[in-house]
DNA sequence: CCCTTAATTCGATAATTATCGAAATATGGA
DNA sequence: TCCATATTTCGATAATTATCGAATTAAGGG
């Protein structure tokens, strides 16, 4: 992942509602959730929701599907892992704080190694 | 880490320069860089780079201590794991996608977990 | 005390972003 | 075809952000 692409990713999380709609996405799972529905639920107009969930997915971190008359959209989990990989290289690798804090968030299992 | 320290900590990676900056000061480590080396380094006015240093320092991500007649900058660890940790915790705990990517990043001995 | 160096705060301006209603597009059903 | 529902695009406006020069604050040395 490029400077570009990050500062992209970072930007699209910067902001309450489009970070709240992100998380709903990742709470639902693979089977999405449709635009409308994340509209209602964070309270927005969906005109709003809609240039949110746009710039998500121009970020990479969602996808969406047209299903019927609604579009669903999906968490991309590519990309947040992405996302991930690019703080720990580039940002925090080797240091040991933040080893450890990834490593307490992963669970023992990861801990333990 | 609650939602609006998450936003400002993205919000002070979404710009490419102060994405730079921090960079910059994570491959320095705990020696640290003065604030003028910084700007001159990413080609950048002063007095632009003392805001960019500031609004990362109250997100948590850099610190800053006077040293003589310099201001030395320093990555904060602390900051910065809490972030991946909210990112994965509050993102993307349990999905394996994710956990594979930071798994990779950690290195192979945790792979291995 | 004055001078130099280093950094920050201030003030102005340009650029970007957030928001939402209204209009347009897409889909499915009567 | 006409209508209802779901979403997006457009256009306007308000708010926020980025940038930098000028003025200010801080520190050290003569």
């Amino acid at each position: 992942m490029e400077i570009n692409s990050a500062t992209e990713a970072f930007a699209a999380l910067s902001q309450e509602t489009r970070l709240r709609a992100f998380r709903l996405l990742v709470r639902a799972g693979p089977a999405g959730l449709p635009a409308g529905e994340i509209a209602r639920t964070l309270g927005a107009a969906p005109s709003t929701l809609s240039t949110h969930l746009g710039l998500l997915q121009r970020a990479g971190l969602v996808s969406s599907e047209r299903r019927s008359r609604q579009v669903v959209y999906r968490a991309d989990f590519d990309g947040a892992g992405a996302l991930m990989r690019f703080l720990m290289e580039d940002c925090c690798k080797g240091h040991k704080t933040v080893r450890a804090a990834v490593r307490a968030a992963l669970g023992d299992e990861a801990a333990a190694a």
